[in-house]
DNA sequence: GGAATTCCTTGACTGATATCAACGCGATCT
DNA sequence: AGATCGCGTTGATATCAGTCAAGGAATTCC
């Protein structure tokens, strides 16, 4: 049996929380809970899937391999979001690996527990396309912000999307390495560094993990003239 | 009725190619094709979507508009390829638009009509995440691209890719304009114009609309090393 | 405690891409 | 035919981002 909190993060993420009751009690009952230390995998890329992940605590990155072989970080989950449920009613092979950026709780589900409940309640098929409309969305918007912008704007559009999440004080901290986040927005560590740097002259400031957001209104500016 | 060539490439499409005879009739019985002139909009970003589209003739251009209102492309689709897909059982605005880059003919299913068919049908439901999935996938792909090469080396990809289509011949032709395939790259027109010639070392010759790959593996080579 | 490691930063440099401007070419229109 | 327009190319230049190298700070390992 799941504990309560694990239950109302599930409740709280779009693949889950439109469930009728009933059918997610039978999900839940079958779900559980693993805990990932920093750096552990969750999934591998090219493994063969069963389950459908829910990040509860801590931050989980996906990641493909670069045809170099190097791995370019593709997403950042938080507690909440739901991820792999594409591949259900699918025998397929996880298209991203996922590993935990910090120590993290990550709720598993079977595959085969959510497709029975699915096919139980045809109904309830819209919210599995909810969620996998949200990562296609989510995709885009980043492949625009690939071929349109800069880096220095991908930076400066990354904080103001952190901020938006902490907008009571205007401190975040980055709760994961750098070149992590480097990787994220299509820039090397260098280039990430020089780009805190040079928004010092629109309203930010960096020091280690902590930026602070000291001219929330500039920064936008900034991003909005381009 | 649709005529024979339309059903015919419906079932060259993941999204219909999967279904059983029955529910693809059924639905095929209530397509209808548009043709659509070079720059027509098929659909809006932003708009209220009511149908899925199939291309059946033509190219068509998938866009987004960019932060500062210039549009970005996204992808290019081909005959046989569905797309809208994701928005079924959805009330929701498209997040595209979609143009065709050359005259084109799409086949146009109401979103009802499908809907009701996959509740009837729950059975016929891994179709449709085939499908959604297929495009997740190449977003995927496509980010990996845009962080980790080059715009050369896209450019090399984009041109190995094409020649898949076209085997036999070493000859392919543009069938759209190069800004289109410059920002579906993610570089500026004259930048593609650019390495275009530099793939010359590599292979590669392009005489205005027309590209010979001369040495296909000096270009994959190109592309693999880096 | 000290060595080693990892991550981040910084600097100098190189290479890649964008920008600005000019021009050629073909299509279209009158 | 001549004028116009859009597209593609090319050149010169500026800006941006990657590379290489070094060093500092924090952490881990003996």
């Amino acid at each position: 049996m799941l504990a309560e909190g694990f239950v109302k993060c599930m409740q709280g993420s779009i693949l889950f929380g439109a469930l009728p009751e009933d059918v997610f009690n039978r999900i839940a009952q079958h779900a559980h809970v693993t805990t990932a230390r920093q750096g552990d995998t969750i999934c591998r890329e090219g493994e063969e899937a069963f389950s459908v992940f829910c990040v509860a605590e801590g931050a989980v990155k996906l990641t493909v391999a670069g045809r170099n072989g190097r791995e370019v970080v593709v997403d950042i989950f938080h507690p909440g979001t739901c991820f792999a449920e594409a591949l259900l009613f699918r025998k397929d092979a996880y298209p991203v690996s996922a590993v935990a950026l910090t120590d993290s709780k990550v709720i598993l589900v079977s595959k085969s527990v959510i497709e029975a409940e699915l096919l139980r309640e045809p109904g309830t098929i819209p919210t599995l396309l909810s969620a996998t409309y949200a990562h296609l969305h989510r995709l885009l918007r980043q492949i625009e912000h690939l071929k349109a912008t800069s880096g220095l704007q991908r930076v400066a559009g990354y904080i103001l999307a952190l901020d938006d999440l902490d907008r009571n004080t205007n401190f975040v901290q980055i709760p994961y390495e750098k070149q992590t986040l480097a990787s994220m927005l299509g820039i090397k560590p260098e280039t990430l560094s020089r780009s805190f740097r040079r928004l010092s002259e629109h309203g930010v400031r960096v020091d280690g993990p902590i930026i602070e957001v000291m001219d929330r209104k500039a920064l936008e500016a900034f991003l909005g003239e381009a």
